[in-house]
DNA sequence: AGCCAGGCTCTCG
DNA sequence: CGAGAGCATGGC
């Protein structure tokens, strides 16, 4: 027995979805990707497995998703209901962007880059786990590296489902990284080091050690921050990154990281590298939701977009 | 070939 | 304590 259903959502304007999933243009098929106007991953909703396939029937000023569910046994209301939610946590849907855009109209090139990419929402995934484990994966080695890593890890040890003649992967749950054995997880194409820390946060987590999703509800984002460098593994460019990629907390700005570095010495150096206490120091006409400013800067990068503005 | 990639920990001195 | 080595793979 299959179930299907379709449902839409409702979204703040503005909301350009093809702009805001493009980096998954590029993504596996079988775990998430965008193609041809269509968004899909699975989403897991107590335990049952659903192919959750977005699109967009609305235009950026006045947007709106349809989503379509499948499974491989019938759907309930109910999960409906949390699915769609997941959906419209994954894209910021509530976020109001307007009043980003009114906080950074002090710097000129972040105001310009608002405008000709209005309507972007930085994507995250839908648990805090993900987002901590994959940021884990990416310390130190090039993206492209770690991407391959990530699909292997979870072709590896998430469930999957299958529907007719396709196969989707799910990211794996604490409890299958948990009981992964050092070696298969070096299979992966972790350091023996990644390994041994990516099991320890997953015991602990499977074991309700450790609440990540329950970080999210943390009034205070340095809290968060400082919680996550406690665990082993996690330093303060990893913490910033899950906090950023798995919350949605824009305010939380990942000054270390080298590709922002990269794109701020771009737009704001002609080039010329800026260190993490220099890229702070432009980020603080920024506001308040500096990491999403920053979002902005990689995608304008990404899509080669030139400004007028220049800051010396 | 070798160096470097969205870091972090451990070990020396 | 601060500096430095070591780790993983793959693209250039």
């Amino acid at each position: 027995m299959t179930g299907k259903t379709r449902t839409t959502i409702r979204c703040l304007s503005p909301f350009d979805f093809a702009l805001s999933v493009m980096i998954f243009s590029d993504g596996d098929p079988q775990i998430r990707r965008y193609d041809n106007g269509k968004f899909w991953q699975l989403i897991r909703v107590d335990g049952q497995l659903l192919l959750t396939t977005v699109t967009s029937a609305g235009t950026v000023e006045e947007p709106k998703l349809i989503v379509n569910l499948e499974s491989d046994s019938s759907i309930r209301k109910s999960v409906v209901g949390e699915a769609t939610g997941t959906a419209a946590f994954i894209f910021n849907l509530t976020f109001d962007l307007e009043s980003f855009y009114r906080q950074v109209r002090r710097d000129p090139v972040i105001a310009e880059l608002t405008c000709k990419l209005r309507g972007l929402r930085s994507p995250a995934t839908a648990t805090v786990f993900e987002a901590l484990i994959d940021s884990i994966v990416e310390q130190q080695i090039s993206l492209n590296v770690a991407n391959k890593m990530e699909k292997r890890l979870t072709k590896e040890f998430g469930e999957k489902l299958v529907l007719g003649k396709e196969t989707y992967y799910a990211y794996p749950e604490p409890n299958e990284l948990a009981s992964a054995s050092i070696s298969k997880l070096r299979d992966c194409g972790l350091s023996r080091r990644k390994g041994e820390f990516i099991k320890h946060i997953s015991m602990m987590a499977e074991e309700g050690k450790l609440d990540l999703e329950g970080l999210k509800d943390h009034e205070n984002t340095e809290n968060i921050a400082a919680e996550l460098d406690q665990i082993p593994g996690v330093g303060v460019w990893t913490a910033e990154m899950t906090i950023v990629r798995g919350m949605h907390r824009m305010e939380a700005f990942p000054a270390d990281d080298i590709g922002l570095r990269r794109v701020i010495a771009r737009y704001y150096r002609d080039g010329k590298e800026v260190t993490s206490e220099e890229a702070r120091k432009i980020a603080r006409s920024w506001g308040t939701w500096k990491g999403l400013a920053g979002f902005y800067l990689i995608m304008a990068d990404a899509l080669d977009i030139q400004t007028n503005q220049r800051t010396a």
